[in-house]
DNA sequence: CTATTATTTCGATTATACTAGAAATATTTA
DNA sequence: TAAATATTTCTAGTATAATCGAAATAATAG
């Protein structure tokens, strides 16, 4: 994963509102759950839930799925561990290892 | 770790010059080095990267020491942990297991 | 077609972030 | 004290993001 694509993805992850939609589409598991639902678990003005939807398919974290008048959202699992693995490998490799000491 | 902790940590990695600083600290080990060296190799205005810095030390993903003139940076591998730890238990749960095929 | 429910677009406000040059401050060395 | 090096503060321009109400647009059911 590039960096700067890293970056923008951390970004996205980094509001506080979206990262509870994330956090909530995890555990609603694989099947997601309508943008509606998320309005009202959540609490978040539809317009604004749309938005944040938004970016969060636009970094390629969110996956969506039409049926009959719903919209199911969901996580893209492997696109999560894309970053966590880029922080994991990129960022952490250190601490996996005796510390140098210098 | 609270979300919007995580959230307010993740939004400082998701800038593309800040995750490109840490990066390059990690790369630099556990001693560290200084703002200068930083400011040189990549090419950073010095007042921008003092901006920057002051953001990652704000997360608690820096630490900073002064040796003489020199102020030296090195990443807190610890705090870096805890926000992929974060990702990893709250939102990369449901990928370890069996999908719910619902 | 009409009504209903679901979601998005529009538009506007408000706030915050990124960037970096110039000047200031700090620390050491001569 | 003066000079050299390192880092920060000040300041300001520019850009982008967050928020949400109201209106518009789908999609379906009757």
């Amino acid at each position: 994963m590039k960096l700067e694509d890293a970056a923008e993805t951390l970004a996205q992850l980094g509001n506080p509102t979206r990262l509870e939609v994330v956090r909530y589409l995890v555990k609603a598991g694989p099947s997601g759950v309508p943008v509606g639902s998320i309005q009202k678990q959540l609490k978040i003005p539809a317009s604004t839930l749309t938005h944040h939807l938004k970016h969060l398919k636009g970094v390629g974290l969110l996956m969506q799925k039409r049926e009959k008048t719903n919209l199911w959202c969901s996580i893209n699992f492997d696109r999560l561990h894309e970053v966590t693995d880029f922080l994991l490998e990129e960022c952490c490799s250190f601490s996996l290892r005796e510390p140098d000491k210098g």
